[in-house]
Order: structure tokens, then C-alpha cells, then sequence
DNA sequence: GCAATAATTAAACAAATGATTTAATAATAT
DNA sequence: ATATTATTAAATCATTTGTTTAATTATTGC
């Protein structure tokens, strides 16, 4: 057996697509023995049953997801503004490369918040990082408005997630192209640093 | 029969909650049931098939979250920012009063995104909408950035509605409970128009 | 008050769905 | 050559779930 076999490496590439598609509930074993064009017993051979396989997956998923934004936000040597342009970007290659992550991720935690929590906990606390420190001295010297930080965050968030949350929705409701919204979207790696910033100006 | 007789209502309010949050494939008509407090075939009685009810309670959903875009954005009589204001107020208080929308729409959207678009092709494309109108004048006058309209609604919904799809996400990550979230959300009533239009002053 | 219609119930049906296992075969490595 | 590993087709086995049936109770019109 080789460390990365080849048959092993292709279910899970496979499952982790359908996976974050279409839920642990809305995959069927077929589906991903068949995408990834092996033998049903296959996968039951190689990763014991269809939960520890999703487990396997779930937990690399949250890593990637949540493992960016530590580095980023508390990084100790950038400033705010370099944050906010470090942010969008990176999250903007995540998801380009991975469309389906954040919903993905949403109903994880809705299934279960609880378990969610327990996997996440190793991650520093983001209300505690650098960024938020750095945004409360700015707001203390009067530099910014003293509003929840959340606030903040939140709205990073929402420009930079939500347009691949709601893609289809945007997509029907202003009747654009995937391709185009693809050429919108990156558009706002330059944009929402900006857009951020000027709304730092107003309380 | 009365036109809306009680046993019927209770179980069409108690199916919508239960569709929006769980979706279709998702709800069991037994769960249904239970939560209504209704014997099981009565559900069918009065509805005939768990399809149909889903149908109709789907068409609802779909009328309540869309109609107010057509009127808020083709009021011919207010300013851009005036349509801010009240799209904000509008949605808030939709949202709030129906938290699992955004996700009902948009996983409905996702499973036949052609069968979605024929239901609502009744509205007026936000596209050609006298806000967007509004828009583009304002920035051939140069009064904001020769941007994409798209931008703008994207913007505008992402604020809005992000809140609620990433609900479970946010109070994960900030550590905040769903109270706080609660007024957190509607400072953002007054804050979204302030934002939106200090980020229509950089491009 | 009676008869017809409507509402409600418990139980059964049935049909599919879908994860997992088994036992046999092929490939690979020692 | 043989022991281990990889792959396959088929069967199993439990369960879930929408729907229907047939009997009972409640309501309404006259």
C-alpha cells in the first residue's frame, strides 16, 4: 500500500466535491463510488465506513476554512489596512478554488453547533486577535467609530463569503453569467479593501 | 369548511417553518405532524401529497421575499438613498421574522435553478429597475464610481442578508450569543445606508 | 333529532433507498 | 510461489417514509 494510493486519493477527492455539495444526508456512497469511477466496496474498504470518511473531510474542510484567517488577522507586523488586503485575498483564492466550502460549513454547524465548536476550539478566539486589538486602539484614539467590532468583521465577511453563498441567487436575480460574476468577483480583491476602509469614516 | 379552517393553517405554518429549515428532502411528513399536533394523514387529506404542500408553501415564500424588491426598487418617487433605507428596513424585518429564508431560497434555487427562475419570472428584472436607472445616472453625472450595478446590489444584499445565512457561523467564531447578534443586527439598520453610501464615494 | 357530510384516527402498505458485508477473483509484493 | 492487498458483483438487511384504508367521531343543514 502506498501512502497516497491512487484509488485512495481519488475517493476522497471525489467525496470531498459531492460532500460539500450536497451534505453528508444528501450524498449517497453510489454517488461518490460512481463519480469517482471505483467499486462501492472500495470505499467502505478503504475508509471504514461513509461517517469516517465525511469526518476525515469535514476536519481537513474546517482547517482550511478557519486556518487562514489566524495567520492572517494576527499577524503582528502588518498593519490593519494590510490585514484587510491580506484577508480578501486569501479568502478570495479559497474560494474561487472551492465554491461550496461556506455553505458547506454553515450547515455543519447547524446540524450540530455544539460538535462544530469542540473541532474549532484550537483556533484562537477571533474577537481576541491582533486585528480587533489593532481596530480598538484605532477606535480609542478616535481614528475609527467606536462600534462593535463585529460589526467590522461581519461586514468583511459579507462582501467577501456572500457573493459565493448566494451566487445563484445573484446569478437569477440579475440575470448574470457565471463567467461574468466570476469577472465581478474578482474585481473586489481590489474593491473591498477600499470599500472597508470608507466605511471606518462613518458611525 | 371554514375558507381558513384551523387544522389546515396549523398545518401549513408549522410545514413552512419546518421546510424552510430542514428543506424539502430534508423534512419527514411525520415531523410535520408531530409539531402541528395533527395526525398524519391528515396531512394529506388536506393537502394530498407532501409535494404539493411543499409547492404551495414554497410559492409563498418566494412571493414574500421578492415582492418587496419590486416595490422598494421601482418606486418611482424616491431618491437612491431613500430606496436604501427602506430596502434595509424592509428585509430586517422580514428576515427577522423568517431567519431560515435566505437558505431556503437559495438551496431551492440550487436544485433546479431553471424550475426557480420560470416562478419568479413575474417579477420585474432588478436589473432594468429604477434604483439601477438611478445608479447608472448618478455615475454618468460622476456623482459615484463607474461601477458595475451588480456591485452595488451585491453589496447591499450581502450586508443584509449575510447576517442571517451565516447566523450560526458568526456566533461560532465571535463567540456571541444569539441575543447579542439580535441587536447587533438591527444597529445595522441604521448603519448599512451610512455604509453604502460612503463606499459609493471611493472606486 | 336525523341524515349527510366532514374531520380525525390507528394501522397497514409498499416501495424504494441505501449503507454495509460477503465471498470470490485479480493483482502485487516478498 | 505464496501471502498479502486490491477489486468486483451480488446479496443483505434494516429502515425510512409517503400514502392509503377503513373505521370512528364531530359537525352541519334541514
Amino acid at each position: 500500500m502506498l501512502q497516497e494510493n491512487d484509488t485512495e486519493f481519488r475517493i476522497k477527492e471525489t467525496a470531498r466535491i459531492i460532500f460539500q455539495k450536497n451534505g453528508f444526508a444528501g450524498t449517497k456512497t453510489r454517488d461518490i463510488a460512481e463519480a469517482a469511477g471505483i467499486n462501492l466496496a472500495l470505499l467502505n474498504y478503504y475508509f471504514r465506513s461513509k461517517k469516517k470518511l465525511y469526518d476525515l473531510i469535514m476536519l481537513e474542510t474546517i482547517h482550511d476554512f478557519f486556518g487562514s484567517i489566524e495567520l492572517v488577522m494576527n499577524n503582528e507586523s502588518t498593519t490593519i489596512y494590510e490585514k484587510l488586503v491580506e484577508f480578501v485575498n486569501r479568502y478570495l483564492d479559497i474560494l474561487s478554488a472551492n465554491k461550496d466550502m461556506p455553505m458547506f460549513i454553515i450547515n455543519e454547524i447547524k446540524i450540530d453547533p455544539h460538535a462544530f465548536v469542540s473541532k474549532i476550539e484550537v483556533f484562537k478566539n477571533v474577537s481576541d486577535s491582533v486585528f480587533v486589538q489593532q481596530f480598538k486602539e484605532e477606535a480609542r484614539i478616535g481614528n475609527v467609530p467606536k462600534i462593535n467590532p463585529i460589526h467590522l468583521l461581519m461586514n468583511l465577511s459579507s462582501l467577501v463569503i456572500f457573493p459565493f453563498l448566494a451566487s445563484p441567487l445573484i446569478e437569477v436575480v440579475t440575470h448574470t453569467s457565471k463567467s461574468e460574476l466570476e469577472v465581478i468577483i474578482n474585481e473586489r480583491r481590489r474593491l473591498i479593501p477600499l470599500w472597508i476602509q470608507s466605511m471606518l469614516k462613518v458611525s
